[in-house]
DNA sequence: AAGAAAGTGTAAATAAGTGGAAAATTCTTC
DNA sequence: GAAGAATTTTCCACTTATTTACACTTTCTT
């Protein structure tokens, strides 16, 4: 399975665009399937963003626990789960992806964005809020500390 | 098989039709069935919006589970469900769909409504009432763990 | 049968999205 | 550190999608 690491930074195009990393397109199977979907995060102002194989196999999972059509809070989780999702293809010539506005706007996204590879997928962020957003070091101790016990 | 993702905002114009996003007509396969059909959701103010070979496939599955001859309160279930339905096609040459009045009101649309890709099929909501039919991530949080629990 | 209402089809204007060239920058390699 | 390659950015042209507007047909009502 493919496995994203490192960071990249990118600026927002006139029409809302973005380029994905070099670094990350290369890692992608040259002849493959290219599409990928994007989440806004539960609890964080990010985007995940998953290769399409993967989200199919995330999903699929979820919804055979689901009894979608008789039960009422599992549809309502199901529509809660596909909510605020896209999906996205790098363009053949320069590798560029568009998202849409609504997206880049729930996480605050103006000018420039950090793409942060974080395993099997991708978390986008507004710049700015990137470094605001990863723990601090004693909460990364204590977390860890708080793990050692498992 | 087909699956949508997205949301896509349009307007009715005034005759009462709407444009099916040209996002989910184009994976649509090119030369294939376009009719859909439409219902009203059992729990909440919206439309569901099925390909007509999904909509066989799911009024099969849901019919497979209850027993429509022996079974009073099956029977009206299932007088319920199908009714309130519709079949519609996208225009040939701007793929606008019309959706009976009947429908449009019960989900209380009077200009604008949001398509939303829910996988297997897509929603349609009065665009005012969308946002409002999500749970907060708390209770997505909670249903999520549940799940888990399985 | 005439008029009203609803439905269906066409056209044009506007908005949005997509694609490509080339300049600027960064990264590699020597 | 310089030259070359690759990547990223900016900018603009073009295509497609959506909206608005209106004409025509059918159906229903009176």
């Amino acid at each position: 399975m493919i496995k994203f690491i490192g960071e990249y930074n990118a600026k927002v195009d006139d029409k809302g665009r973005l380029i994905f990393p070099a670094a990350f397109k290369s890692i992608m199977p040259a002849d493959g399937d290219m599409r990928f979907v994007i989440r806004k995060d539960t609890f964080t102002d990010c985007l995940e963003m998953y290769t399409y194989a993967e989200w199919e196999r995330q999903s699929e999972l979820v919804k055979s626990k689901l009894n979608i059509a008789f039960n009422e809070k599992h549809a309502k989780f199901w529509r809660a789960y596909m909510n605020n999702r896209a999906v996205v293809e790098p363009d053949a010539k320069l590798g560029r992806i568009s998202i849409p506005k609504r997206l880049l706007e729930l996480i605050g996204v103006t000018k420039e964005v950090t793409f942060s590879g974080n395993d099997y997928k991708i978390e986008i962020w507004a710049k700015e809020n990137f470094e605001s957003g990863i723990i601090s070091s004693e909460e990364f101790v204590s977390i860890a500390n708080m793990l050692s016990d498992l």
